[in-house]
RNA sequence: GGACGAUUAGCUCAGCUGGUUAGAGCACUUCGUUUACACCGAAGGGGUCGUAGGUUCGAAUCCUACAUCGUCCACCA
């Protein structure tokens, strides 16, 4: 079978034909893989399951360095545990990323000068799936390119059918258990986005900002101290610390005070969170605005005033500053306070500043009506449990009768804990479109279309041209008559009353003011009229004027006709339960947070129909073999960076839903940075491409450069230097294995070895490979790639290329095509789970039929049957004393092609070394003639070495000088060596107290050190 | 403010429960066309393991401070 090869391995010439064989075999799917001669049929039923979920990548994102570590590692494990023979299963998919994807098509749309709300949701919706959809293919094939094993037969998308269908259901089911609730609560909330944000989803800038020192009022007794004075507008109270002298006589005063022109109701309360260092020790409270100010407020009941508006401008009803944005209204008012001498200082302080982690813009906290789950609510089903409890237990102790799960490395439980101890009401709305929508329907009351309206004419196209015109539009909680979202340059007044849920602008249609047969539905229209005058003295109202009419959805819609029902169902009602009619039913408007459907994803991806999944005994069960063979999943793989956002939030919804965990293992792996230490980001244009490096280099050699020299938890710095030595070692392998294809005759039928015509080489490397074998297994067992990867290269490398291939080429024995044949075969499989490609290409040269892929892992048995006692000392004499000799030469610069003659004084090890003369002479010592003794006299003129018991001349090629500084530096080491361990065995304590093992070593070292010393100084 | 991590050769990093003369890869120096591989081979130089204490017969490894860098969390009125 003797053939040619390639001299170089070239990748991008194998890979993508062996990923489509992969794929074509349908092995990646374990339900299909057949019974082969390594892997003997029978088993496959009883199989052990492994399972890992893919942590699924945005559609809309490309392939980088943190996907490439993620898929490198879980791919390892696939195909280690596939190997093993257990039903490994790799379950793959995209992430809607709601967020994140719609803010991407919403800038593409931008380019092209369209907006969402002019689209319409619907409209809307069809060109982000039809961006995500375009999207998921290419991520699905950088996937592949990776080498990743997973079934893509199985493929699941967090926004598909059978995902929507698990995640209304477990979003009933919380409704259902008093766990999810909607309420008005402080939010954090992004005024570009124009929705709310999970406290983990703000991100936090450090910047310079202006305190102001003030009083409200000259007859308020003290002053406060803010950043934001625009915001103390809705101030209700006063807050100081209930130890502070300065403040004690006031606690409990109310005072009215007037705030540049506004009227503000001031109590007085006590807090003890205030830090009475900073400022003046008195902060002014603005429920509206701030989380904390929000509970002091629920503590002390006080009242809540709304200053600013989900677009960040001040509201209504504080002129002069109502519609000026923040910044301009905080202007004014300091400017305000300076004239009326109320300011008292103005100070820069370091401050940090919450921004939208998606689109960096500062965020605003607001009261607003949210959905959310209640994460303190005892659960009567789950042991009276809390999700947060059950959460905890589920990494403390363990709960359903599991074991508890892993966090590796450990150090990440202890942040896990405090997150859950920290863990406040998650809130689970988005006011954003593309996402699960929430399964929520109200019968007419509780949510109607109504129409707003503004003034037409000269300010039509301000109110259609730019976004913020049209975001304006939008408030909370307006009533009958209102006028909201004015503004002055937009000259419009918008009509309509009840809680806006929906942005979008569903009809646009011009009116004449005066014209009643506009006014059908409007009893109000005086009103209007009346409110329009008062924003616009100057305007005259004639029948000419036209008013521009944007029909909106709100909720609490007194003009609308159904019966108020909420209904909270899996699918959408047909008709009112309650009032049986169908014609007022309108979904919540509002989608899910995206964590809650990825929060599922171990076992929503189990499911393959949307009616596997159903309710059963307050249980969400999933009815299907995928679910019964793989659940819970083995190990969750990913970047320790979305422990929080993902990990913590699929152990809550597991544990709730299923009553079981989702995962057995947390292994978290370190972010990927440049090689100097900083993370990768477009903008600092230090990314490096992982699919460039593939182009370069090869998948291999990019899997291999972010598995080995890493560990659990740390990050890694990459460098293109790393990949391409790795590249290197592919072809390294390469060529090892062509060496030995192009030379022998393998067969492989017959593992059966003849011990009786085996060298000491060969037990050398067989002993090498049994080592392997099994601390490999160990090191995968544990997680530790980098350890199992740097073995095999050394073993690959140094044991096999360069001792036992290079003794093989003056060994020919009759073994030795099937040592080699048995060696390169398990070798292949050992590195098979890192470098997939390479492994197969050269299992097919070698005449295999079958995949590499599928082929059983080696079995250390095999290896530890065979008897290598006295059998390898040999070869292990070969390697000291070649290496001993080369040294010695280079040292004394004798010339590589001079040949030499060598005398060795072997003692007793005389037949041993006999045995090794052709190699000793052979492996590039450059020994022509060996003369081997038991003893003999001290040869003058010659290079002398000593190995233990074994010493060397090598006569005729000695230079004085330099094998005088050569023995010089032996001497040296020999002496650092007797110090040392002299020391020790003089020390009583140390004989007495350490193990007779450790102290045994150090003598033996001594004697050894001692005599090499001896013998030298001669 | 709290927590965590890092600090080992010029660079990038290993070093698992304390016992090696402290390792690897890259880079560097010298040499080398030898039945696979120059994406190679042989040999070599290079580290008082951040600092200071402590525990121990013995510390890169455990403990305590400190320093520097980094990350996360909380707060910043």
């Amino acid at each position: 079978m003797k053939k040619e090869l390639p001299k170089a391995y070239e990748p991008s010439k194998y890979e993508d034909g062996i990923y489509k064989k992969w794929e074509k075999s349908g092995l990646f799917n374990p339900d299909k893989i057949p019974p082969t001669p390594f892997n003997k049929g029978g088993v496959l039923d009883k199989r052990k399951s492994y399972t890992i979920s893919m942590p699924p990548p945005n559609v809309t994102g490309t392939l980088h360095m943190g996907h490439a570590v993620m898929l490198a590692i879980e791919d390892i494990l696939t195909r280690y545990h596939r190997m093993k023979g257990e039903r490994a299963l790799w379950v793959p998919g995209t992430d809607h990323a709601a967020i994140a994807t719609q803010t991407k098509v919403e800038k593409e749309l931008r380019k092209e000068g369209k907006d969402r709300h002019k689209l319409g949701r619907e409209k809307f919706l069809k060109e982000v799936n039809k961006f995500a959809q375009e999207s998921h293919d290419t991520i699905v094939n950088q996937i592949k390119k990776m080498g990743s094993s997973c079934d893509w037969s199985r493929e699941a998308y967090t926004l598909d059918e059978v995902r929507t269908r698990a995640v209304r259901t477990v979003f009933k089911m919380m409704y259902d258990d008093g766990l999810i609730y909607r309420g008005e609560r402080i939010v954090n909330w992004c005024p570009r986005c124009h929705s709310t944000l999970a406290d983990d989803e703000v991100e936090y800038k450090e910047q310079k900002a202006k305190l102001y020192t003030f009083k409200y009022s000259k007859d308020f007794p003290f002053t406060i101290a803010t950043t934001r004075p625009e915001t103390k507008l809705g101030d209700t109270a006063v807050a100081v610390n209930p130890k502070d002298e300065r403040y004690k006589k006031y606690i409990g005063k109310e005072y009215e005070v007037d705030f540049v022109g506004i009227k503000l109701k001031l109590k007085i309360i006590a807090d003890r969170e205030v830090d009475m260092e900073f400022g003046t020790g008195a902060l002014g409270v603005t429920p509206a605005h701030s989380m904390i100010d929000w509970h002091m407020a629920e503590e002390n009941k006080l009242d809540i005033i709304k200053v600013i508006d989900e677009d960040g401008n001040i509201r209504e009803g504080f002129d002069p500053f109502s519609g000026e944005d923040v910044f301009r209204a905080r202007k004014m008012i300091v400017n305000k306070l300076k004239k009326d001498k109320l300011l008292e200082k103005e100070e820069e302080v370091d401050n940090k500043l919450s921004i939208c982690y998606r689109c960096d813009t500062p965020i605003e906290p607001l009261p607003s009506l949210q959905w959310f789950i209640d994460v303190h609510k005892k659960i009567k089903r789950r042991g009276n449990k809390s999700i947060k409890e059950l959460s905890v237990d589920a990494v403390k102790k363990g709960v359903f009768g599991r074991d508890k799960i892993n966090i590796i490395p450990t150090r990440f439980e202890k942040n896990y804990f405090h997150w859950m101890d920290n863990l406040r009401d998650w809130c689970i709305s988005r006011q954003i479109w593309f996402g699960h929508q929430i399964p929520v329907w109200y019968c007419g009351k509780q949510a109607q279309t109504i129409k707003k309206m503004g003034f037409a004419g000269d300010i039509v196209t301000q109110v259609f041209d730019t976004k913020t015109r049209t975001y304006r539009l939008r408030d909370h909680g307006i009533k009958v008559g209102d006028i909201v979202a004015f503004e002055d340059s937009a000259k419009k007044i918008i009509f309509g009353q009840g809680t806006i849920t929906e942005v979008s602008v569903i009809n646009v249609g011009q009116i004449n003011l005066k014209d009643k047969k506009h006014w059908k539905t409007y009893e109000k229209r005086e009103e209007l009229i009346a409110a329009f005058k008062r924003h616009h003295p100057e305007k005259k109202i004639n029948n000419n004027t036209k008013v521009w009419i944007y029909t909106y959805k709100f909720d609490n819609n007194l003009l609308s006709k159904g019966c108020g029902t909420t209904i909270v169902d899996i699918e959408a009602p047909k008709v009112c339960p309650s009032c049986g009619k169908k014609e007022n039913l309108i979904q919540d408007s509002d989608t899910l947070d995206t964590w809650f459907s990825s929060g599922l994803w171990t076992f929503s991806t189990l499911a393959q129909k949307p009616d596997q999944i159903k309710i059963k005994d307050g249980k969400l069960v999933i009815d299907s073999e995928d679910f019964k063979n793989f659940h819970p999943t083995n190990v969750l793989e990913t970047g320790y960076d979305i422990l929080f956002f993902w990990i913590a939030r699929m152990i809550i919804m597991t544990t709730y839903a299923i009553e079981d965990i989702p995962f057995q293992d947390v292994y978290l792996h370190g972010l990927v940075k440049d090689e100097k230490g900083k993370k990768m980001s477009k903008s600092l244009g230090n990314t490096i491409d992982p699919l460039d490096m593939i182009k370069k280099y090869g998948t291999d050699a990019t899997r291999l450069s972010l598995v080995i020299g890493s560990t659990p938890g740390n990050d890694m710095n990459l460098s293109e230097d790393k990949v391409a030595g790795y590249r290197n070692f592919a072809n390294k392998l390469w060529n090892i294995s062509r060496y030995i294809i192009t030379n022998y005759e393998l067969t492989i039928t017959n593992k059966e070895i003849n011990q009786n015509n085996l060298t000491s080489a060969d037990y050398w490397i067989l002993l090498r490979m049994c080592r392997l074998i099994i601390l490999v297994k160990v090191d995968l067992d544990n997680y530790r790639f980098s350890q199992a990867g740097e073995r095999l290269r050394e073993f690959t490398w140094d044991d096999l290329a360069d001792w036992y291939l290079e003794a093989s080429k003056f060994e020919q024995t009759k073994e030795k095509e099937k040592i080699l044949a048995i060696i390169l075969n398990d070798l292949l499989k050992l590195w098979h789970p890192f470098i997939p490609f390479v492994t197969e290409a050269i299992w097919k040269e070698l005449g295999h039929k079958d995949l590499l892929m599928i082929s059983r892992w080696p079995d250390e048995n095999y290896y530890t049957k065979i008897q290598y006692e006295n059998n390898v000392a040999g070869f292990n004499a070969t390697t000291f004393i070649v290496k001993a000799i080369r040294d010695a030469r280079a040292q004394n610069k004798v010339e590589p092609a001079k040949k030499i003659k060598a005398v060795i004084y072997a003692g007793k090890n005389k037949e041993l070394i006999e045995s090794q003369a052709e190699l000793i002479k052979s492996l590039r010592t450059g020994i022509n003639e060996l003369e081997i003794k038991d003893e003999g006299p001290k040869i003058k003129d010659a290079i002398y070495i000593t190995v233990g018991e074994i010493d060397i001349y090598l006569i005729g090629a000695v230079d004085e000088e330099k094998e005088k500084e050569r023995i010089k530096k032996e001497i040296e080491n020999l002496e650092k060596v007797i110090k040392s361990a002299k020391m020790k065995l003089g020390n009583k304590e140390f004989v007495a107290k350490a193990p007779e093992k450790v102290v045994n070593m150090e003598k033996n070292k001594l004697k050894k050190a001692e005599n090499e010393l001896k013998k030298l100084k001669k």
